[in-house]
RNA sequence: GGGGGCGUAGCUCAGUUGGUUAGAGCGCCGGCCUGUCACGCCGGAGGUCGCGGGUUCGAGUCCCGUCGCUCCCGCCA
């Protein structure tokens, strides 16, 4: 940090005095950290946002600011003037970067005071999220906040820095902007100049990023802020942030490159150690039969085998009717543990949750025999042949699942072996690995509601023939980190009837495609560039790199699971006098006051109160 | 929408089978203390046991409901 311009406050950071500056007279500001009193010398360890120094007031020789310091309490804001002293060599306190020196206080004086604060401000205790959150003033001045909101900083200036040495214009794109339909349910805000009308909060700045594309802008990027009104989780909240660019001319190798480059510089600024760009790639489908996911976490191994060669001629109802249906018989080896019948059960209770109808075990004996309950309803041949499939060795603890759906069986797999990793913390210390998952399904069959659903994006370029919609891949690249999902991109559409042909293939008339994306495709009509982006998600990011759990210990105000914000109250009724101007009424009687919730008053049905 | 966990002093928590006046550490307040750095010592204040109802002679404890926080499923391209 540079020295701060010189005034009546300060003219330089705690954090940064060292022996050198010994017989320095300096002027400091800050927080009371901590405040020992001995009766005769008062310390106070003072804080600023480059850290602590120690203050010793002296009664004798600064007997006003002794004083003074004796009616401190923990974050009072104060101002002091003193000479850096180096301390005894006793003295010298090694946890602190300051610790070699402290500040002979001459002068002080008290800017402020404070309240009690309703957590300690030093992270010695965990403390509620709820107070935290309440409180967050007082939250963001601990330690572990302010390095997150540094390494967040760190992180975009990262990103900005690489991208404008690459030619790239941060461009901003509206927030006020129309409800598309894409995948989320969007936040709406109702328009006073256009009653009845909504606006709607961008789910990603996706259809303005390729208009900029059309104009002509060739690199555009934006720290941008999206909104999704759907529920909650500790890496999702209501508006989020990500890093989002498009480029013109482009195939997936240059996107891929382009955010190689960026991450490997972002890691570096962070000092992330992630292994070196390229990172492999990984097609969907081999990613859901080996890892069960198509964000899988390949840190440890545990991949997942299929069993169908060697049940082919099963009489075990259970395999061969799942096999017959369509089905499939995977297994994962779990590796030489002994894992007790009440952990069994618990794994069987956690691939219950993803669907499976349940978990069949057996452990390999020392003869190749099984320990199972299953074990006398398959053949020697059948029992063999699967041990060997799994690569099976005595002791090792094998873990089955036979479902009639491939996807079903391939996600309960994949998340019984994200917990045996973190059962038996399987996960080495330290260790990150980034991959890109390609070669994406372009639709999904909806069974219920009996149509094609996109996978990724309605915008993402098809591979193939349009005429089989079952067959296509779309031009998707997906970025995973130690099993998150932190971006994802396309090579997109960039002709027009191409992307008519998608919207076709999804059920979506020509005129409807026309009312809701009538400005996209007019767009490619005028001449579209071929172009592709990526959208990066900054949070996670930023909270894989902190090795935090939850997004919100690094976003500065977070909402909590129920989209609430302990700190100002929102979401929160307003008066009547703000719904009428909106057009919109309320829907309670008056019974708690003025506070009113609301719904829509449109000019076509709004009679009737 | 569904399932799990949690809710006791300002904070972090303990609280036995339902039984006397609900405890501890930290913090806070007061006093003492000139080399501490999570300073120390002495004393003190501080409680709607989330809220409502029920069972009981008696409820922090058991039951029902409800609110909040949290994790997950659904949902989220």
């Amino acid at each position: 940090m540079r020295p701060p311009r010189a005034n009546e406050y300060r003219d330089t950071w705690v954090g940064e005095l060292r022996a050198g500056d010994v017989d320095a007279c300096v002027r400091v500001a800050g927080w009371v950290h901590r405040r020992r009193d001995h009766g005769g010398l008062i310390f106070i360890d003072l804080r600023d946002r480059s850290g602590l120094v120690q203050l010793v007031f002296h009664p004798e020789t600064a007997t006003d600011a002794h004083a003074l310091a004796e009616r401190l309490r923990s974050e009072h804001v104060i101002s002091v003037a003193g000479t850096v002293v180096a301390r005894e060599p006793g003295n010298v306190n090694p946890r602190l970067p300051t610790g070699e020196i402290e500040l002979d206080v001459a002068e002080a004086q008290t800017l402020a005071e404070a309240e009690t604060p309703p957590f300690p401000v030093d992270e010695e205790t965990p403390v509620d999220e709820l107070l935290r959150l309440r409180h967050r003033v007082v939250d963001l001045r601990r330690e572990g906040m302010q390095d997150a909101m540094v390494l967040r900083h760190t992180v975009n200036r990262a990103l900005r820095d690489y991208l404008n040495a690459h030619d790239f214009l941060e461009m901003e794109t509206p927030i006020l902007t129309r409800s598309t339909p894409e995948g989320a349910r969007d936040f709406l805000v109702p328009s006073r100049l256009s009653p009845g009308a909504f606006y709607a909060l961008p789910q990603s700045p996706q259809l303005f990023k390729q208009m900029l594309m059309v104009a002509g802008y060739e690199r555009y990027y934006q720290i941008a802020r999206c909104f999704r009104d759907e529920d909650l989780r500790a890496d999702r909240q209501p508006e989020f942030t990500q890093l989002d660019l498009e480029m013109s001319f482009v195939e997936e190798e240059d996107v891929i490159g382009v955010t190689e480059g960026m991450l490997a510089r972002v890691f570096e600024a962070a000092g992330f150690e992630a292994a070196p760009p390229p990172w492999p790639r990984l097609a969907y489908a081999e990613a859901m039969a080996r890892y069960g996911s198509d964000k899988p976490d390949v840190r440890f191994g545990l991949e997942i085998g299929d069993l169908g060669e060697a049940l082919a001629e099963t009489e075990f109802k259970v395999f061969a009717g799942a096999l017959s249906g369509g089905g499939v018989v995977r297994a994962i080896n779990a590796g030489a543990r002994e894992v007790p019948r009440s952990e069994l059960d618990a794994l069987t209770e956690h691939v219950k949750r993803f669907g499976a109808g349940g978990l069949v075990w057996a452990f390999v004996q020392e003869d190749g025999a099984w320990r199972s309950p299953i074990a006398k309803f398959l053949t020697d041949e059948e029992r063999a042949a699967i041990t060997q499939r799994l690569g099976g060795r005595p002791g090792d603890l094998l873990l089955i699942v036979a479902d009639p759906s491939e996807r079903v069986a391939a996600t309960a797999l994949g998340e019984l072996r994200l917990e045996l990793a973190r059962r038996f913390e399987l996960v080495p210390e330290g260790r990150h690995e980034l991959l890109w998952i390609v070669d994406f399904p372009m639709f999904d069959w909806n069974e219920g509601e009996r149509r094609w659903d996109a996978m990724h994006h309605p915008f993402s370029a098809p591979t193939g023939d349009l005429s089989d919609p079952g067959s296509l891949s779309s031009r998707n690249y997906d970025i995973v980190l130690d099993g998150a999902e932190i971006g994802g991109g396309s090579i997109r559409i960039h002709r027009p009837e191409v992307q008519q042909a998608v919207f076709k293939a999804l059920g979506i008339s020509e005129q409807e495609a026309q009312a809701r994306f009538g400005f996209l495709l007019d767009a490619l009509r005028q001449g579209a560039p071929p172009h592709g982006g990526i959208a990066l998600g900054i949070d996670r990011i930023v909270a894989l790199i902190a090795g935090r759990d939850s997004i919100r210990d690094v976003i500065a105000f977070p909402k909590t699971a129920s989209g609430s914000d302990p700190l100002t109250g929102a979401p929160a009724r307003v008066d009547a006098r703000q719904l009428r101007e909106l057009a919109l009424r309320s829907t309670a009687p008056a019974a708690g006051g003025p506070e009113l919730g609301a719904q829509v008053d449109t000019p076509s049905e709004g009679k009737s109160p």
